[in-house]
DNA sequence: AAATTATTGCGACATTGTCGCAATAATAAA
DNA sequence: TTTATTATTGCGACAATGTCGCAATAATTT
């Protein structure tokens, strides 16, 4: 299963590194120059997840978004971040606040998702 | 706008009171003993969380769950408390434990919705 | 240049959540 | 009790998300 470079994975890496943000498929098909099918852009993207390239976020919308790793560790982004989605640019940003938890005896936590919903630095 | 007393309201009603956890409204069509259509349950739902009577969580299956919050105030929730999914049982649960954050100058925070998913204690 | 196989596009699908509209039923008024 | 008011329901329709199978395409290796 060796990885292919193809322009569609290239487009879509480039555009995440370029906004920084995370975004949602039909916001990564509009910005887009390209024409990727939308079944290809998720296949694209969960390839990228599975390599630990990209992570993912489901936000109160229920819609998936997607964020480049890199960014976080340039910041020195904890691993397990808050991210922060406004409701008028429609973008999630990982901010770099670490989530602090405990869970009872007995629960066994795989996977963290936390978004902050409101309005960010830029629009408001 | 003065609500009515229905029965489909009693019954989801009860239903998630007695179950004490956040359900979606697939899980509480199976479960309930009459047939109630999707858009009603949905309202009545809504309508449950416009009252404050019920919150809403949506996990990271993009799901909405709706909870009763009368039994976080019996255990003293905090407000914004983490919420746990199981992947085996496929059922949410708030957690006595209080989401502690802070943004950046300028953010403006109007909802929280954070989900650890994970295995709960009953399934492991 | 040919063979291998990862990737793509297309169509189809199940699912979620919302909305408008007419019919029903809960409550208030007579 | 009977009538009027209007909140609620059921139905159908809809847009959107995310996934999957399959044949065609194209990136990589031989």
């Amino acid at each position: 299963m060796k990885r292919r470079n193809t322009p569609s994975k290239e487009a879509v890496l480039d555009l995440l590194m370029n906004t920084g943000k995370a975004m949602s498929r039909d916001a990564i098909e509009q910005k887009l120059d390209l024409e990727i099918d939308r079944a290809t852009i998720y296949r694209v993207l969960n390839r990228f997840c599975e390599d630990g390239m990209v992570h993912k976020i489901v936000a109160e919308d229920g819609k998936q978004y997607f964020a480049v790793c890199i960014k976080c560790d340039e910041k020195a982004m904890p691993v397990n971040h808050f991210h922060f989605r406004c409701t008028k640019c429609e973008t999630i940003e990982c901010l770099p606040e670490a989530v602090h938890f405990s869970v009872p005896n007995g629960y066994n936590v795989e996977n963290i998702n936390c978004v902050l919903t409101g309005i960010c630095k830029d629009c408001s």
